[in-house]
DNA sequence: AATGAATGAGAGTTCATTCAT
DNA sequence: TATGAATGAACTCTCATTCAT
C-alpha cells in the first residue's frame, strides 16, 4: 500500500457512508467525489469503475470486520462466553454508531442479483461471521447446533439492523444482542 | 398496433414482481410497461408517476397481509395457539414463495430516506403486522412482553427473508418459524 | 353554424384564456379539456387538432374586433374625432380588461414562425385593425399620413400592452391612449 | 468522436439565436447543442438547466444593452439630444439587425407567468433602459415627465420590433425613431 | 359526441465513463 | 494525478393524437 493510501482510503471511507445512507444506485460518482474534494473524473484514476469502488468498500468494511470483530473467536485466553460477549459487543456498539445500517446487508436488497462480484463478496463476509460464531459456539452445541445457532444469530442481527432504520427504536437489537449473550452463560 | 387494455391490478403485479427482484431504482418505468405490454409513456395514463406507482405496490401488499395474514389474529373460535401457527404458516409460505422477498423491507433500504410517503405506507406496514403479532400473544405474555416478542419475530422474519436472497438456503427461517409456533404450546 | 356552438364557443373561449395567460405552447389540449370539463380526447370531435383549435381562437377574436371595434370606422352620423375616441375607448378598455393581453400580438412572438396559417390569420387582424384606422384618419390627414399613423398607433398599443403584462402599471397605455383620441381634436 | 471545446459564450450565443427565432419553448436542449456541435447531455456541463441557461442569455444581452446603449446616457461631452440620438441610432441598429426581435420583450409574453427569475432578469433590464433615457431626458422635462416619455418611448419601440416580426416593414420603427431623436432637438 | 386507454415521439435531466490537457 | 469538457445511453415524464367502445 503506497503513501497515498490516506486518499483512497478516505474515498473509500466517504463511498461506504454515501452509500449506506443513501443507497448504491441513490450515490452517483458526481456525489462520491463532491465529498471527498475532488471533481468527478478524478475519481477513476483510484478505481475503475463505480462497480469497483463498491467492491473496494466492500472489501473494507469486510476487513474491519475481520480484524475487530470475527478475530474475536480466535483469541486466545477467552471462554467460549467471554469471547461471545466481546464479540456480540462489538456488533452492537458498531451498528449502534453506523449510520445507515450494514452496508453488505442493504446490498443484497439492492445490488446482489446482477453484480455477481458483489454477491461474491457478500458471501464471503457473511461466511466468515458466520465461521467466528460457529467457532464460539461450537463447543458447547456441537457442529450442526453452533452453526445453526450463528446463521439464526446473523439473520436476527441483520433484522434488527433493518428495523432501526424505520423505527428510531433500538431497544429490539439490545434485546436480541442480550440473549445472544447468554448463549453460553 | 392494437391497443389492449391493462389493467391497473396486472401493472401493479408486474411492477411488484420486479421492483423485488430488480429493486425500485432497478426496474424503470420501461421496464414496467414491456412486462405488461405497454409502451413507457401509457403507464402515465394509469399513474401519475413512478413514485405513484410504487406507493401502490406497496398499498396492495399491504392489504393482502392485511386480508389473509394479519387478519388471522382475529379470527374467533381459535386459541392463540392455533392463531399463531396459522399465522406464521401464512407468513412461511409467502416468503418461501414470493421471489424477491419483502418490498416493503427492501424499501427500507432502498428508499425510506428520501422518500416519506413511501416510509409512511411501510411504517404503516409493519405496524399492522406488530399489531396483529401482539394481539396473539398479549393473553399469555402481557403488553409489553408480547409487544417486543412481536418486534423480535418480525425483525428476525426479515432477517432471514434477507439471508435467502444470498444463499438459497430455507431452514433457518424454517427454524425460525418452528421456534415462534412453538411460543404458544 | 349548428346547434351546439355553445359548446364548441365555450371551447374557445376557455382555451382563448389559457393561451393568453399560460402561452399556446404552455398550454396542453388536456389543460384546454379540463378547463372545459371535457377529457382530452374529446376535444378533438370538435377541433382536429392544437392548431386547428388555436386558428379558430384567433379567428373568435378577430371577429369580435371586427364586430365591436374596427366597424366603429364605417359607423354613420359620427364625426372622425368622434369615431376614434370611440374607437380608442374601445381597445382600451379590452386590454385593461383581458387578462393575458393580446392573443394575436402574444402569437406573433411565439409561434408564426412556424405555423404559416397563424401568420395569416394574425395579419390579417392587424390588417383590419390599420385599415379601420386609416379609414378614420384619412379625412384629415391623407392616405399615406393616416396609414402611417395608424401603424404607429397599432405598434404602441401592443408595446404598452406587453409592458403592461411585466408591470402592473395602465398609466403608458392610458396616456398613449389620451394622445391618440386628441388627434383628430 | 473528437472531443471539441466550446466555449459558454458560444453556446450562449447560439442559445440567444434560438430563443429569439424559435422562442424559449420552440426550443429545445437538444437544438442548442446541436447548434454548437454539442450532444445534449453535455450542455448540463456548462448550464444545470435550460431555465439557468436561459437566464444566462437574458444576463448576457442585459450586459450588453448595458455598456454599449444604456452607458451612453452617461458619457461625458455630450449633450441632451447627441445622447439621445446616438442611443436611439445604437437602438435602431441593433435591432435592424437583430433577427427575432429583443429576446428580452419576447420572454414577457412567453415565460414571465411561471417563471420569476426570468421575470425578475426582464424588469431589470427594462428599468436600467428607462432609467437610461429618463437620465437624458430629465435635465428638459423634469423627472415625473421624462419617466413618462421613457416609458412610452420603450413601449413604442417594443411595439415595433413586434410588429416587424410580422411584417417585413421597417418605415414606422424608422419613423418612431426619428421622432425620438428630435424630442431634444 | 363522449370516453379513456394506448401510442410514439420528444422533452429535460442524470450519470458512468472517457480522454486531452 | 488532477482537471473539466465531452460522450451516449438511460431515465422520468409530457404531449398531441388515435381509436375501440
Amino acid at each position: 500500500m503506497p503513501i497515498i493510501k490516506t486518499s483512497r482510503e478516505q474515498i473509500i471511507k466517504d463511498a461506504i457512508y454515501l452509500f449506506k445512507v443513501r443507497g448504491y444506485f441513490g450515490t452517483s460518482m458526481s456525489d462520491v467525489a463532491q465529498s471527498c474534494g475532488l471533481i468527478k473524473g478524478s475519481l477513476y484514476h483510484h478505481f475503475g469503475s463505480k462497480e469497483a469502488l463498491g467492491l473496494e468498500c466492500l472489501k473494507y468494511i469486510h476487513e474491519y470486520f475481520a480484524l475487530t470483530v470475527f478475530s474475536i473467536a480466535h483469541l486466545p485466553n477467552l471462554s467460549g462466553s467471554e469471547k461471545l460477549i466481546r464479540f456480540t459487543d462489538e456488533v452492537e456498539s458498531y451498528f449502534l454508531e453506523s449510520e445507515g445500517g450494514c452496508l453488505l446487508g442493504n446490498l443484497i436488497l439492492q445490488a446482489s442479483g446482477d453484480m455477481p462480484e458483489f454477491k461474491a463478496e457478500i458471501e464471503s463476509y457473511f461466511n466468515d461471521w458466520e465461521a467466528a460464531l460457529t467457532a464460539i459456539l461450537i463447543a458447547s452445541f456441537g457442529k450442526a447446533q453452533a452453526t445453526q445457532t450463528a446463521r439464526e444469530i446473523i439473520a436476527s442481527t441483520q433484522g434488527c439492523i433493518m428495523m432501526m432504520r424505520l423505527y428510531e427504536r433500538t431497544a429490539t437489537f439490545k434485546n436480541m444482542n442480550n440473549k445472544v449473550r447468554q448463549l453460553l452463560a
